[in-house]
DNA sequence: CCTTGACATTGACGTAGCGTAAAGGTGTAT
DNA sequence: ATACACCTTTACGCTACGTCAATGTCAAGG
């Protein structure tokens, strides 16, 4: 397949004007030029143009981009790798951002307080960590071991929150759980009532909610003696009735 | 607290000149020039600059970011929560960025093959759900019903694969466990291994892996009875080996 | 008191990664 | 033959700062 700018451009969802400027910058030059002058870009350069683009989502800048693709010790698979690696980087520091939101939320309506330090957690982990550990004996020197450990506390504190919250949830499943058991309906109200509950505990462990996954731990429970055990060992049966609330809950038993 | 420029950048994680350039553009404004026309921080600024930083990550222009902020009708804990929905949803994009990877390692191999269209999957989600939708019913025409499914299935197949992997470390957990119960020695190279690999398990299902959070839900791991239930099973003391030795690896102990 | 060094100031120019005209040529369908 | 969507190069504009430069401020030490 060969493709004009614009159509290559409107395929990986760029500007022409981007496609003319790398190849301004020698990143990614069309294969080849026609007759009137027209930039001809084929297979290989949609792969390549993948790659540019792959690492420009990154952050990267082209000129780093331009090195790692040029190089002809350039390693595609181990660079992708390597590229994954950096995903899976970015997804921790969002979700650093996401946990200082929340405890920004928290803080705002009071619940709990932050110190300034705190405030800018995960914008940056690197340099905080150099932070620390630039200031960290500096720090208890001024203030005291009391602040220092106190402040470790909060870290133990939020543990101690989540902890609270999933055991609550937990009892809320529970109970739940055994109040429709009676009803004898999977699909009634309070049964899906647990079923929501249970996602909600799931939401907490897993960072992103998927009903296929929601659906897989609920079958998890009957299969594996552990969960069983913890579910039955309130009533017989406990397991296998949360795993079909849970069948229905996620639509995934048609 | 007030901050002088310097101060207040190196707690954000900014340059000095960010901040005068805040200043410059009116996006961040010091609480006060002081008698020689230093620039003076107070909490408010410190708050704001939090959020000025919360909105950059997202990729909002500074332009954008003040219009947001200044508003007269701005809700700071509404802001948030939006906020946290964007990053939540960015979260999504950089795991649609992680299975393409993962795709693209494949088809690097050979094992699958991707179409044009396909490679470029991830980057812009919107024009991938237009896609979807404007060609979905076209696609499922062209390649049959058997091509839809399976690209449908390796979201199923992702959490099979984690559910999988996450099994077989708890077995590797009890295995190691079980040996190093038998050495009597918490601090011992198996009970040291065995809370490494706990350290693994519990990565796959918290985020972000703290010494802490490890130490608190080792403790739990005691204090429960349905994880005491589930290590004790195997061998009487088994959890609060596990603690100990978990207690010993985070260094939590002393 | 004076120096030193780390901080502060404004001003101004540089950079990256394009966006956006301007001024013109090309392809092809009607 | 004309329209219209595409292509070309040249060139200036923009954002979000980085990076001097030239100069003032402040606290500590000799």
């Amino acid at each position: 397949m060969e493709y004009t700018v614009k159509r290559l451009s409107s395929l990986a969802g760029v500007s022409p004007r981007t496609l003319r400027y790398y190849d301004e910058i020698g990143i990614l030059k069309p294969a080849r030029i026609n007759s009137s002058g027209y930039r001809i870009y084929g297979p290989r350069e949609v792969d390549k143009l993948q790659q540019i683009l792959f690492y420009r989502e990154l952050g990267l800048s082209l000129d780093e981009i331009k090195e790692i693709i040029t190089s002809p010790s350039f390693d595609a698979i181990k660079a992708l790798r390597e590229h994954k690696e950096k995903l899976l980087a970015k997804r921790e520091q969002l979700e650093l951002l996401i946990a200082n939101v929340d405890k920004t939320i928290d803080s705002r309506e009071g619940r709990i307080t932050m110190s300034d330090k705190e405030k800018f957690a995960g914008f940056k982990q690197k340099l905080v960590e150099e932070n620390e550990k630039k200031y960290g004996k500096e720090i208890r020197e001024k203030y005291g071991d009391e602040a220092v450990d106190r402040s470790n506390k909060i870290l133990k504190g939020m543990t101690q929150e989540q902890y609270e919250e999933v055991t609550k949830l937990e009892k809320e499943i529970i109970e739940t759980l055994l109040k429709a058991f009676k009803t004898e309906d999977p699909a009634g109200e309070l049964a899906q009532k647990a079923a929501d509950l249970h996602r909600q505990w799931l939401s907490f462990f897993w960072g992103q909610y998927t009903k296929e996954a929601h659906a897989g731990v609920a079958q998890m429970y009957v299969d594996d003696e552990r969960f069983t055990a913890y579910y039955d060992k309130h009533q017989p049966g406990l397991a296998a009735f949360l795993r079909d609330a849970v069948l229905i809950y996620t639509g995934t038993n048609k």
